[in-house]
DNA sequence: TTTTGAGTTGTTCGA
DNA sequence: GTCGAACAACTCAAA
């Protein structure tokens, strides 16, 4: 009478629906991870995902131990990993939390009528959003389009659900079956070991997770609407990477934060607990979209842009992955990024700005960037967030919404703080020319040790006449309008 | 059905 | 230095 329980982006034991369920049906429990590379395809964890799931998977390996559990570890296709497990354990359960990736809801769906044909209680709970992508609708009963009304929609509904409890035990079966060894799913680097900075700034798991909301709740949440695009300082929560692995589900921020609020002020959304949620809902709004429009991770939203002059240029790509365009507060970014496998949210959309209109890049070859070296990388919010850049996406920015890096740098990091932080070769030179160094005389410039074009590049392209370079690119597109949904 | 108000994150220009 | 307007036109959501 075995139960199954299957982890994938839920790899948490509080407040876990699956698990809950599992426990609840008092039988043996088998917890189960698959490595599905296969299945997932192009879109099969990157670099940094690979080395932060090793981390949590290791860490939750610790916890079920601690409750007299094993995780158990398989690598392949889905199916055929279930289907033997299934007969060497006998088990007439199969439990898991759902997926919203285009990929894996096929596959499960697929699977869980599969499983359900040979009798075996397949079921799958949400541990993941705080609403089902299909029950929040407009009153047309269509998918949003739009964040706004998305965002007043569930704000209203809120969170009914009361959290679940973490099990003090999980009924362990006879024998537990065979498991991979993690360490030999080399999801870490070896050689070279690029992972130094990773791990100095992240601790994978759900205690981790916890510990940042904590410190996130005590302190930075209310003052999150002022700090937040503040580069200098740590004002934002920095939960992303634990929420895609599911360390943290949204729900669990969404009640911590408004009990707080409402102990602290008597208001739910007090502070800055409004913003910091509607961010959340932004998350919510992606998973929204990709499922209501799996074409997201790939096709422009927008019809209108299967035709943008993109331009192919590997070399202009290759300096704005390495982080040497020449523009400091976008060099800063990348940086940031390859370092630490995260970037500050405003800087995010910076050099996303800086690649689209800028380079005239196309949106996708960031997207596949970011998807490689984010810790955070996740299917919905990426590939959203991109399109939303592009102006090809849902509610997109205006085609005239360009940034200008030097602006952004000065206004959002006035004292140099970031800057300097992921550029140590610009750190002597004065605030007034940090953000655009090739404004300097040369005087200043060998009074702050840099020589253009040797010790910090000049800028690859100039601003102001790229910026009307992408007006004019962006100006030939004639609406077409939105992409069918299936 | 028709109408109406609104739509995350910006920049530049000219008064 | 500061401020408002312009940068398009369209689509979305709801009344």
């Amino acid at each position: 009478m075995t139960t199954i329980l299957w982890f994938g982006l839920d790899l948490r034991l509080s407040d876990n629906p699956a698990l809950a369920a599992a426990v609840a049906r008092n039988q043996p429990i088998v917890p189960l991870f698959i490595l599905d590379d296969e299945d997932a395809g192009d879109w099969a964890p990157g670099g940094a995902s690979r080395w932060w799931l090793h981390g949590s998977l290791a860490a939750i390996g610790d916890d079920l131990a601690r409750r007299g559990s094993q995780l158990v570890l398989r690598r392949g296709k889905a199916e055929a990993v279930l289907d033997g497990l299934l007969r060497e354990t006998g088990a007439t359960a199969l439990y898991w939390n759902r997926r919203y990736e285009p990929w894996a809801k096929a596959r499960n769906e697929r699977l869980k009528k599969r499983v359900a044909a040979r009798g075996v209680d397949a079921r799958s709970f949400n541990a993941g959003l705080i609403h089902e992508p299909w029950s929040l609708q407009t009153q047309k009963g269509e998918p949003y389009r739009v964040f706004t009304p998305f965002w007043k929609a569930q704000r209203g509904a809120g969170v009914k659900e009361t959290a679940l409890p973490t099990p003090p035990r999980l009924p362990a079966p006879t024998d537990f079956p065979e498991s991979d060894v993690l360490q030999s799913w080399a999801l870490r680097p070896s050689t070279p070991d690029w992972a130094a900075g990773l791990r100095s700034v992240w601790t994978p798991g759900e205690q981790g997770a916890q510990k940042r909301l904590r410190r996130f709740a005590a302190r930075a949440v209310f003052e999150y609407r002022d700090r937040r695009n503040m580069l200098g300082v740590e004002g934002t929560s920095r939960l992303s990477p634990h929420l895609h692995f599911g360390e943290i589900g949204p729900r669990q921020i969404w009640r911590a934060l408004t009990t707080l609020a409402v102990t602290q002020t008597g208001d739910p959304m007090a502070g800055g607990v409004d913003t910091f949620l509607s961010e959340i809902a932004w998350r919510e709004f992606s998973y929204h979209l990709l499922f209501h429009f799996p074409a997201l991770t790939s096709e422009p939203l927008r019809r209108e842009f299967d035709a943008f002059p993109w331009v192919n240029n590997p070399a202009l790509l290759s300096a704005w992955q390495r982080g040497i365009t020449g523009y400091p507060i976008v060099d800063a970014g990348m940086r940031e990024l390859w370092t630490t496998g995260w970037m500050h949210n405003r800087v995010r959309m910076i050099v996303a700005s800086f690649l689209i209109k800028d380079l005239l890049v196309d949106w996708r070859q960031g997207e596949a960037w970011f998807w490689d070296t984010l810790v955070d990388a996740d299917l919905a919010n990426n590939s959203a967030s991109w399109q939303w850049v592009a102006g090809c996406g849902a509610d997109a920015a205006p085609y005239f919404r360009v940034f200008n890096p030097s602006l952004q740098g000065a206004n959002f990091d006035p004292a140099g703080v970031y800057v300097r932080r992921w550029l140590p070769e610009l750190a002597r030179l004065p605030n007034t020319f940090l953000h655009a160094p090739w404004k300097a005389r040369p005087i200043e410039l060998t009074d702050a040790g840099v020589a253009l074009g040797t010790t910090y590049p000049r800028p690859i392209v100039d601003h102001a006449s790229a910026r009307d370079r992408a007006l004019a690119a962006f100006k030939t597109l004639r609406t077409e309008g939105f992409r069918s949904g299936l």
